[in-house]
DNA sequence: ATAACATATGAACACATGTTCATATGTACT
DNA sequence: AGTACATATGAACATGTGTTCATATGTTAT
């Protein structure tokens, strides 16, 4: 009698009933952990909702600063705080002038995916 | 996932170059608190590098909590744990079969938010 | 130079979150 | 009935995260 195959690291799991064929062909179709990894803290940029709300606030055109603390009704540094992660994600950009400092969107994607978003939560 | 809501407060910025058209503008195509709320928790569902390592694995067919373990090499309880979250969520359902069950994606747009998250990544 | 202002940032705090451990639930089989 | 197994779940713990407070940086105007 062939035995089971074990699972591949033995103390995490102590089930039996294992679809080998299962894990095989998820395992083709799986990217890199590192770039699961880089999709995931991009994911969670997206979660939060003050990051959110600076987010859509910024859709049209730009702003700085002082025009979101005041429209989201937040403490500068606040907003500061969060703007720099997402400027660490490569999400918005500044462009200074003069003392103000302006922000932007950097990506164009960035609203598909929030209207995919939407279209999850409305179902 | 829990958030705890934040308190708007007018004086929370104490800036004076603030323009007034920009907020007007950005405040018409801004989605509800509540709509804002619900996308950040569902970005904060995607934010979690055990989480989407599940949501890809079931990207072809449905697992079980087993394969899953076995799979992803994570203790049982806290496959069952993120599988929760992901049930509540919406993005993942289950079946029961005798004393196995089978987990698979509930959403089909899923795979299409991860798509262009990909893309933002690789730019 | 000094003052005023817009923004950035480090530290501290409270709260949220993921894993582990122990145990409960539910199903199949003898 | 009891045993074995697959999964679920509550509590505890350590770590992560967002806001606040105080203060620093950098720019403009006097």
């Amino acid at each position: 009698m062939k035995q089971k195959k074990k699972s591949i690291i033995p103390e995490a799991c102590s089930c039996t009933i294992i679809h080998q064929d299962r894990i095989d062909r998820a395992s083709k179709q799986m990217p890199k952990t590192e770039v699961l990894f880089n999709l995931a803290e991009l994911f969670k940029s997206f979660g939060d909702t003050t990051r959110i709300r600076i987010l859509y606030s910024l859709f049209k055109e730009e702003m700085c600063v002082c025009d979101l603390c005041a429209f989201l009704g937040m403490t500068q540094s606040s907003i500061s705080h969060q703007l720099r992660i997402l400027k660490l994600s490569r999400l918005v950009r500044s462009r200074k002038a003069g003392k103000v400092v302006y922000y932007s969107l950097e990506d164009v994607h960035i609203k598909d995916i929030f209207k995919l978003g939407l279209i999850h939560i409305n179902e």
